[in-house]
DNA sequence: ACTACTTTTAGTACTAGGTAATAAGAGGAG
DNA sequence: CTCCTCTTATTACCTAGTACTAAAAGTAGT
């Protein structure tokens, strides 16, 4: 007689998947000595409930993270340039995913709006260097889960290292978003550019 | 003596080390074919050059991102709660890393100390459902990488579905950012409250 | 108690993507 | 021609498995 009691196969299982979930870095092994069961029911276990092994899932994770810091610092601002005029005006977009909306509302949390609206004011500043250095600001309605914001900046001063940005944020054609930007930056006069490669360093 | 370092395989390992950089995901013989080596010298490369086998480097990533995953929804405010009185004020601090920086600059990126801000400001408001309506903000010194903010808020006023909000961001005693907030909630009357659980749901 | 069936364990062969160590060949500098 | 670096080859071993076969153990019905 085993001291210690096991675990129904159901029961087993369902543990078994919990703990991978909580810890998806366990081997069969470990998997083993914590059910007190052979390698091989682990192996079955896993097999009838589908868990890949854990080179398997640790390579999924890998991915995910790596498409992720992949998609970010491409462009850093945030959200998805769709128009670029530099010291003129620019557009972009930005689609709200369960990381940018309260849990409990799926109300995006304003801190995210603001940001799409903050980076495209310094993005449309044709200078390396620019920053913002105050911003009046108003959340007009609010974004849900799923809604694709259309920020739309327009440089309505620019001055030898102050700039003037207004942004609009729509959804559909409804106004969520509206903000005056004053950016910081560190041109004294302006030069003619070209449409080439702006600065992807900034927002 | 030489004159001229051998370039051919300083150039190799040069590259090699930005292909593992740009696809961490190439094995041995992939980079074998890539770079038209022996096996063997692809592993002394790596072996040279630190580079971890693609099990370990993939494993990195997967830990990397696992710890994150764990970190960011443990509480929804950016920052980490220093002092919190319901209603009343509010401190948080908030570490400024590589991720919140211009890369070529190292200065603060305007949202995030934004971010701090507002999400605390909601945070102070004792009511699950509280938005961000306006703000009127100032960013007055530059922060930068590795300097870290405390953000103080203080409520103003309070009403029936709307509160003032202050928030102050401090780089020890110098103040990075003055904002004052409008957040719009939904609770008709103030009810008492004690000083318990606050609603991790929001910022 | 015997059979039938499920569940568990055991064992073997094979895999990818390596490490570690040792030896041997290639090619250039002096 | 020799020394030296660089490169390649070879072999043994590792982890964390898959895939498959087979046997043992437990459980239920009759």
């Amino acid at each position: 007689m085993l001291v210690i009691e096991r675990l129904p196969k159901r029961t087993r299982q369902q543990q078994l998947l919990q703990a991978i979930e909580d810890n998806p870095f366990l081997t069969d092994e470990e998997l083993m000595r914590k059910f007190q069961v052979s390698i091989q029911t682990v192996r079955l276990d896993r097999l009838e409930l589908g868990i890949p092994e854990l080179r398997e899932r640790i390579k999924h994770m890998a991915e995910r993270s790596y498409d992720q810091v992949r998609s970010l610092p491409i462009d850093e601002v945030i959200g998805e340039i769709i128009d670029l005029q530099l010291d003129k005006s620019g557009i972009s977009m930005f689609e709200l995913t369960e990381d940018h909306v309260f849990s409990r509302t799926k109300i995006a949390r304003g801190h995210h709006i603001f940001a799409q609206a903050n980076s495209l004011a310094v993005a449309v500043i044709n200078d390396p260097i620019a920053l913002t250095a105050s911003a009046d600001i108003r959340f007009i309605r609010s974004a849900m889960l799923g809604e694709k914001c259309i920020a739309k900046a327009y440089v309505k001063s620019l001055s030898k290292g102050k700039a003037k940005v207004d942004v609009q944020t729509f959804i559909g054609d409804e106004v969520v978003f509206e903000g005056s930007f004053v950016i910081f930056h560190s041109k004294k006069e302006q030069l003619r550019t070209e449409g080439g490669q702006a600065n992807a360093d900034r927002n």
